[in-house]
DNA sequence: GTGCATCCTCTAGCGACTAGAGGATCAAGC
DNA sequence: GCTTGATCCTCTAGTCGCTAGAGGATGCAC
């Protein structure tokens, strides 16, 4: 079982990543172009499934795809130093750390208002009421960013 | 100064919103469409002031656009029951919750992983490692979503 | 009248996919 | 051999909430 052949549909059950997903890591050069049958599907082998397990790990931790292109050419050459992917590890933990931090202030901006609701009409409704007028907030700069990266399920 | 009326530009510098956001605002009808000068220029009066206030407020609190418009929808009508509004603030206070959790057990794992970093090679690399090898995570079912909204500057 | 700031509309781009059209191929059952 | 349904292919367009830029008109101070 050295080389069982995977199609793309079996490589995307084994890792978890959608079929239209992995073609789409293929077309911005994220996965190397796979190996094609005679009928032009897509042929893959274990070191596919490592390699898109890998990538789909880096995205499931926040990485941007830009840091895991980085992060894959690190993987392919053990003999360097490490220091770029600890830098890459720390920017991006300083980064989830600057977003949890928004976004604890805006929880609590979000919690007072909803706990001040006294549940009547919109005439009197705190929600409303703080809305309009941003010198009711607690904190003034409640201000996020976009430019960011998810993962959903 | 009951009526001094604004260009587009005196709009944005009083609320922080920029030119183009308030044109696309009122593209996606968040913003009534404005009142033109015989050059078709747009032409803002106080109340404009206050409505583009409360949308940028609600956005920088993090509410998706279609809750923003909602919530203007509500605002218009202070006689209903304000129990819609305050379903909104609780859901996305819940949704910002989710997020935090999310973050929390990313920050713990980048943490983890970039405290092990030994600074060697590659090779020895905990970060590269743990990217290789999903079994090696704290938690391992750390997915993100995408489909939700920020703000950035 | 001469700049330069501001305004207009329109289109395209960002990130990271996702969805769907329209068509080819495969594998299994009969 | 034939049909059926799953899977595959490519390609385009849509998602969200803007942002950037082209190309041109207008307004206002000097």
């Amino acid at each position: 079982m050295s080389d069982p052949s995977l199609s793309i549909g079996a490589l995307s059950r084994e890792t978890g990543v959608k079929v239209p997903t992995i073609r789409f890591y293929e077309s911005i050069g994220l996965l190397p172009a796979a190996d094609r049958t005679a009928s032009d599907r897509r042929v893959y082998d274990r070191r596919a499934v490592q390699r898109l397990a890998f990538v789909r790990h880096a995205r499931d931790l926040g990485f941007p795809v830009e840091a895991v292109r980085s992060l894959l050419e690190l993987a392919d050459h053990p003999e360097r130093s490490c220091a770029d992917a600890d830098r890459l590890a720390a920017e991006h933990l300083a980064e989830v750390e600057r977003k949890i931090g928004q976004l604890e202030a805006l929880r609590a901006e979000l919690a007072r208002v909803t706990a001040q609701c006294a549940r009547g009409k919109v005439a009197d409704c705190r929600v409303i009421e703080v809305l309009s007028d941003h010198s009711l907030c607690l904190t003034p700069d409640h201000h996020q960013d976009r430019h960011h990266q998810d993962r959903h399920h």
